[in-house]
DNA sequence: CCTCCACCGGATCGTTGTTCGAGTAACCGG
DNA sequence: CCGGTTACTCGAACAACGATCCGGTGGAGG
């Protein structure tokens, strides 16, 4: 009796289900990165054995999945009534929530089929339309948009989040010594410490608005 | 003597080098995709032992690496005197070989320091210098047009080129499912068979030149 | 002929995702 | 209260991977 297997209480907490493995991954992924997700070190976290995962989830992609779209859920769907002001808040909140979490960037590459997703894309859609934007305007500007932030996130989020300060000032140097080979990219590039992300993400981002903004009265 | 190891000829022609390695590596990931370069499987192709390319190569990641700045080696650098053009057509090159290598698109969340990408990102920003635009709009130019090519690209090639035509299908059908959950995304939404990639994407870039270039005027 | 050194590769280690099958606890109709 | 079904757990194991160790091998130079 006292030698069975372990209560409940003493793997901790409540039972397993996949939203605590999802719960669980996130929070490994923000501790730790991406490369350091495994089934055996999630299920240790979680107190169960690793194989348990497989009944709750089929694949360790579909944990990945889950919990790419789970940091979705934190970016609110405005309630603007201006559709640029709704539109920027939406891409806004979606690029702070990739940074917040590195590592999602480097899972853009899979299909992002999520509630969460699905219904902020659905919002961004929908508010393009009610501006007024028609095809083929509309798609250009959906993808425009989302592609924009995607890049966007995904680049910063490689050179100031993920490389260590080992590696930026590897690349520092590495272009001051070939400064004569990249003349305009040495003086000017990143890695230059004059450059503001924010700041040029913004800047873009309203470049892109006024073109959306420019194709509607004009149809 | 007859028995000894194999002989060069016998083995597949001229010894090996990183150049041999980085160019089987390119043809294995365009022929298999990324998830099927494997040490071995590329050493097997060389016609060599697995362990013999660390001897040319440290990591595995040090294939990748090069193996991504290889194929920006089909970028041609521009030699249009109308910085437009010239921006216009390495944007689309840049575009056009992601494409062509798909698998690309997932290591794009990596630093990107060769020789063949330091070069192309150069002649940006000196394109970009030449034509008058300077900070702070110059680092948000830079920066808008690479994140926007290099999200378009991971966009594209994530549903047009590495997903099958089974998950296709099946996103389409769970779309069609929750029609009333997506409205808006399900009636204009991707894979809505009316969009139009290489259209959308010069809608963009143009709405982002747009925007670079009312920047020149003014200041 | 000997020595050196760039280059090669078999054996091996530790780790990974995933499967198999034997378990156990809780519930349910009788 | 009981027999069996269902939901869930997990140790052992497998194949494949990246990487290292260390003993080779062959050609160039003295």
């Amino acid at each position: 009796m006292w030698l069975r297997a372990s209560s409940r209480e003493e793997r901790g907490g409540p039972p397993l289900s996949r939203r605590r493995i999802v719960e669980e991954a996130v929070a490994l992924l923000d501790a730790e990165g991406a490369d350091r997700l495994t089934m055996r070190r999630l299920a240790e976290r979680l107190g169960t054995g690793s194989t348990t995962l497989y009944w709750h989830v089929k694949t360790k992609d579909d944990v990945l999945d889950l919990a790419l779209d789970a940091i979705f859920a934190a970016v609110p769907i405005p309630e603007d009534q201006e559709w640029r002001a709704g539109v920027t808040r939406l891409i806004g909140d979606w690029r702070a929530t990739l940074l917040r979490h590195p590592w999602s960037a480097a899972l853009l590459g899979r299909p992002m089929l999520g509630p969460n997703v699905l219904a902020r894309s659905d919002f961004l859609y929908a508010a393009l339309i009610g501006a007024g934007v028609a095809e083929p305007h509309l798609t250009a500007a959906a993808f425009g948009l989302s592609n924009f932030v995607i890049g966007s996130a995904l680049m910063q989020a490689t050179w100031l989040v993920n490389a260590d300060a080992e590696t930026r000032d590897a690349a520092r140097d590495h272009m001051d010594h070939q400064r004569d080979r990249y003349p305009a990219l040495a003086a000017h590039g990143p890695l230059t410490a004059t450059d503001d992300w924010d700041e040029s993400f913004e800047r873009g981002l309203n470049w892109l608005l006024d073109g959306v903004e420019a194709t509607i009265a004009t149809g």
